[in-house]
DNA sequence: AGAGAGCGTGAAGGGAACGTGAAGAAGGCG
DNA sequence: CGCCTTCTTCACGTTCCCTTCACGCTCTCT
């Protein structure tokens, strides 16, 4: 399994950095360039799964990376999302007019960004991590397409966030997810500050569990992560 | 790949051309300057791959010119050795805390002033920027992502304070932090002026690391770091 | 060799983080 | 409209971690 590979093309150094910093927490791969004519030749070497690109470039702007993107063969597919000021509407017509498959306003919550990313992965079937793959883990069955959970061959009734949660846990074992990772993932957009909500979600996927309740680990002062195999002898 | 760059900053005549005959012969390029200001542009100028810097320099002293180095993005990675005077141990925690990478105390050998500059190159510049990637020095694997520790396969559960220590300590090895740094670095924010604090988090580590515990060193009179690979003949 | 500083160690108090129970809020369905 | 399920919030108890202090040892300088 190989991570998720970004190219971001943004010339403002602080909002490049920002954003690398975001998809590199979430897990992805990411590779950066300042300009259209370096970001053309770092996605030839990269070859991403998805472009970040900003609308403002010095040299080629965003209209014509997208464009030439568009032009070439090995490129026609990829997905890109454009990254654009507030307001500048026609622009973003203009984007989607040569192809861009989504678009972002500046300034966007890092959230929403990896929202849109995922979404635009999901729509174009380049999946991260193919969500409607069974998951086997130890005592624990989870079959997505049919919604259905079975511990030990018994079959459990969660609810949808528990579900979720649960099977976004298991799909990343061993990894740890922070509180707000969580939210994201299980919950969705709606701003929720308190995120001890999780809290009380992970708590009633345990006591389904039941006697497997540790197959979910308590990371103190981080977040929670699913059991690892471990293999040791 | 041509030579190393170095660019030497001292005040005395003597010890200047001794060092400068000594980095030569070691097949070192040699730029110098005699006062901070002229240091300055000298580096400026040079572009060296490593500065040496007097502590007691007339007008701006070595902590000033350091100050100044790391305040530009040009120059915020250079590498830069301090040069003190015997016992000066507050000025070298003075020092280590501007953003020195190492330290000498005066009079030294010349062969300890080309293992400590080899030491400091070999460190690399930028190289542990990531905060997600595996650590693997020695014995010891640290895996972010998991929030994980294992040392000779085996696993350790550490605190969210020791491991972010340890984590940070490892990330650098062969680099002396001192205490302030290293509360900065894996304690945070919360104003805490007992610095002594973390010896017991060091402490705390060593004793998780068993027969490991000497992969932290105390260096006396500055602070910590974490052993460096000794592979040099 | 003695004095003083710096560090290691043990223990204890306070506090942050998490688990738990329960009640209010939101949404779906009859 | 009212009931039901689910989600969210809050308060409280508990556990574990962080911090602090005192004391003894080691190292260094005179």
């Amino acid at each position: 399994m190989s991570a998720t590979k970004v190219v971001v093309i943004e010339d403002e150094p602080d909002i490049l950095e920002l954003i690398e910093y975001n998809l590199r927490r979430e897990g992805f791969e990411v590779a950066t360039a300042t300009s259209g004519r370096s970001g053309l030749s770092v996605i030839g070497r990269e070859k991403p799964d998805i472009v970040l690109l900003d609308l403002l470039l010095p040299g080629l702007d965003g209209l014509d990376v997208c464009r030439r993107l568009r032009a070439v063969d090995s490129t026609r597919d990829l997905p890109v999302i454009m990254v654009t000021a507030r307001g500048e509407e026609s622009d973003v017509v203009l984007g989607l007019g040569v192809g861009a498959d989504d678009y972002i306003h500046k300034p966007f919550s890092p959230r929403e960004l990896i929202a849109r990313i995922r979404a635009v992965l999901r729509r174009g079937g380049v999946r991260e991590r193919d969500p409607e793959r069974k998951i086997v883990r130890g005592p624990l069955a989870i079959d997505p397409v049919k919604h259905r959970i079975d511990v030990e061959g018994r079959r459990l009734e969660f609810t949808p966030t528990e579900f979720r949660l649960l099977h976004f846990l298991a799909s990343h074992p061993g990894r740890v997810f922070t509180r707000g990772q969580l939210v994201d993932r299980a919950i969705g957009d709606r701003a929720v500050v308190i995120d001890r909500n999780i809290d009380v979600h992970i708590r009633a996927v345990r006591k389904k569990l039941g006697a497997h309740r540790d197959l979910i680990e308590t990371v103190r002062g981080i977040g929670y992560r699913f059991r690892e195999d471990e293999d040791r002898g």
